[in-house]
DNA sequence: GACGATTTGGACAAGAGCGTCCAAAAGTCA
DNA sequence: TGACTTTTGGACGCTCTTGTCCAAATCGTC
């Protein structure tokens, strides 16, 4: 699992190379991430980072301050995916149908699919009731300021006439619900870009079935 | 996490004592997903079932054969519990919103939300790709069996003119997809019966309105 | 080249876990 | 009661991991 930590810089302190720092925290990742946070080892993770151990201990420290490090440096990267992503909604769509896919689209595949959100969820929900700070910190980014960000754009969609919807926070969970239902969520597959764009397709479809306006039948 | 393991009977041999093994059974499966499996020690498996060390080894044997029983047992009841359940879906509905949110309500508990699937989900996602034959036994009980045969029921339903789709596999998915959406999944959440009603509603609503027939509108 | 900072590899102690062995205790059945 | 089976608890050897220490090697910069 190949993640780049090019967002990740040393936060205050600014002593040896960051080169190597960068690529313990990736290394680390990866092995946490396969490994799970008792199974990984310090020794897998130098290996991994083509570092001596040693270099651990003098850069970051802790087993438990690497592993916080890690989990800061995949939260960081995925909530500023996650709003970015979440900027290019349809706002003022002309073909509502093509524009919540190409949304969609972008959406499992920056902030779903991807390998840094996959770490992220499979640290979370192994080692969040070990670490429930960790947890808070991911809370605030993920339900926390997402999902009301997502129904709000759905709201004013629903505002400006353009679907016809009750609920916009039942609306914002079922739309993430339905463009993930048709993507293969097996261990460690790949998703190929034409996955994608059919899922996102049979998603935004039954979506639209569900909450568009009824006298434009989408044609997609 | 409480797993009765009454479905679960040595296979072959039958020395010593059956409450002794399936006190030991029980406590390794929630040992294991608490831990996962280089997490779980077989020390603390053995004071969880208030059984000495010893006895483990000597009714089941190694670690690897105490996890392979451990994943046989909720495979078996998992898939047990997903036919019975499969075998309520309502074929000659009368009222179909009303029949389908009571079958929604019946997976959901039964099949998504109970310890034992949300067990076996996480083992599969933990140790499945370090135990690939455990990934197997599997793949024939869940997606193998169990999806197409609730695709074959949507595809009835259509002949029968209760619904209207196209794609009864991918409506499948969607149904499972929408009636999971407004559930909590957070780690070793309490889901109330409350909650699965409404969610169930929730999603069946939203399915109907994309695949149910036009001129009846469901008043759920 | 010389100096200081960093990295390296190896050694070390302490602790945890697995699997085995064994004698004593407890349970089971005739 | 007596024979047989099972369980128990403790001890053992082995391996693996963590975190520390240290001298030698390497790197960067002047």
């Amino acid at each position: 699992m190949e993640i780049s930590h090019d967002l990740v810089r040393s936060p205050a302190v600014q002593k040896g190379n960051y080169n190597k720092r960068c690529a313990i925290i990736a290394a680390a990742t990866a092995v946490f991430v396969r490994d799970g946070y008792i199974g990984a080892s310090i020794d897998a993770i130098a290996e991994e980072a083509s570092v001596s151990r040693q270099t651990i201990y003098n850069q970051i420290g802790d087993k438990e301050k690497l592993f916080a490090e890690v989990v800061r440096g995949i939260t960081e990267q995925g909530s500023a995916r996650m709003a970015a992503t979440l900027a290019t909604f349809p706002d003022q769509p002309e073909d509502i149908g093509r524009e919540l896919v190409e949304f969609a689209v972008r959406l499992t595949r920056n902030c779903l699919c991807d390998d840094n959100s996959r770490a992220l969820r499979k640290l979370i929900e192994n080692e969040g009731s070990r670490y429930p700070e960790l947890f808070e910190t991911w809370k605030d980014y993920g339900p926390g300021k997402n999902w009301p960000a997502i129904s709000a754009r759905f709201a004013r969609l629903a505002r400006a006439g353009d679907i016809e919807l009750d609920d916009p926070d039942l609306a914002a969970r079922q739309f993430m619900a339905l463009i993930g239902a048709d993507l293969p969520n097996g261990p460690g597959e790949i998703v190929s870009d034409a996955q994608l764009e059919k899922a996102a397709r049979n998603g935004v479809k039954t979506f639209l079935r569900a909450y568009g306006k009824r006298e434009s039948a989408p044609a997609l």
